[in-house]
DNA sequence: CGCTCCATTGAATCCGATCAAAGAGTGTGG
DNA sequence: CCACACTCTTTGATCGGATTCAATGGAGCG
């Protein structure tokens, strides 16, 4: 059975082929590193950091549950982010040389994949004008948002849910300070948008924070 | 023939099939206009917009020659950016249901046309790091640094060449205002740096600004 | 020539970063 | 079970870079 035909996901009801696991705080890939091939992640939760070559870091994503991850390693051959996970997690490899070879027997999931590819690169340009246009109110409200909406998918509630990242995490993504997230987070609390207790966030007016932000990319 | 084997570009010796001109301020496709294919740049330069809920515009990309553009379109069979010709433009569309067919005889076209969505992802994650950690003057010499290596892959100087965007559209595209990339400008013209006027800029230390900031992503 | 768009420069303001310190949470080993 | 060490989080005070508002100067084009 090939690998690639897992692509139609979500699909947890079937044992899936090679499923790894991969424990919290543990690197899946790092940057660097030979590509052999893409990764559909199960269950779980992971961060995805890009290293600059001065040292310093940028969480480029947290990829959870439904989500195919490793593409940046297609460019050449070399991974380009170092994948680590926040909580168990649970991957199921998909070999990229069967990927090719697949191309020559069916073309949906060859279809599917460039979805898969084409949403990143989507998803970088909403990024890149939510970077550009909002304010750390704004930036963490849509990360916020995100977060509820793909809770949501998983089954849990999204109005209540427990984030698996650290402030300085959610930072690096959002690109600010550790400090502003927190304040942020202080500052809406205090005007009734949300409760927050460390990591666990309960949107009680998800209607109004809806409104009030969800016109944003 | 099958269009997308001409995707081993640049051949621009080859005289492509189907060759569209668009003309200075003429826009290839729109937002929210069905998607129908790709497109490989032959000549000049564009921008790829995309416009906010709100009415507010982003500046992703400014594709040029060698570059494949309307990836964003795959996600959901609609154009995702708004892409608008800087200058006189020549265009060759890849009619995208030939891709899906392509598959069944040929995997290296393929290939390649994943490493080029996958360069887009990676392109957007050293974006997102430059955004985050770079301030305005560190944002504004990476993009001089790759104008200047765009410019000469074509053929031109590396130290002298005619940018085709107005500061509005830089400034959009580094998230920062109009009046900062002209002060940033001036700034680095005070220091020596470069020269510039108006939309030309000279890089008369290519080696020492290389090195002051060739170490960012 | 006159219009419009684009670029430059100045002054005032503000948002977020940085530095600093204290409090809360977690896990380990005695 | 508790003490201790460590990391994570919160909050305050200050500073600085970029934005905003505003005015002038140039470039290109009909």
């Amino acid at each position: 059975m090939n690998a690639l035909l897992q692509l139609d996901l979500p699909s947890r009801e079937r044992q899936p082929w090679g499923l790894h696991k991969v424990r919290a705080g543990r690197v899946l890939f790092a940057q660097g590193e030979p590509f052999h091939g893409l990764y559909a992640v199960r269950s779980g939760t992971l961060k995805s950091v890009f290293a600059l070559a001065d040292g310093r870091e940028q969480v480029c994503a947290f990829p959870m549950a439904g989500d195919v991850i490793g593409f940046d390693g297609v460019v050449d051959g070399v991974h380009g982010t170092t994948m680590t996970a926040l909580e168990d997690t649970h991957v199921a490899p998909l070999a990229w040389r069967s990927c090719a070879q697949l191309a020559a027997c069916d073309a949906n999931p060859l279809q599917h994949l460039m979805e898969l590819m084409a949403r990143d690169i989507q998803r970088g340009h909403t990024f890149h004008a939510l970077l550009g246009r909002a304010n750390a109110q704004e930036r963490l409200a849509m990360f916020l948002l995100d977060q509820s909406r793909r809770w949501h998918a998983q089954g849990c509630s999204p109005c209540d849910f427990q984030l698996r990242m650290s402030r300085a995490e959610i930072g690096s993504f959002l690109c600010m300070s550790m400090e502003t997230v927190s304040r942020t987070f202080s500052g809406m609390q205090r005007k009734g948008w949300l409760r927050v207790d460390n990591r666990r966030v309960i949107l009680s007016d998800m209607v109004g924070f809806t409104r009030r932000f969800g016109a944003l990319p």
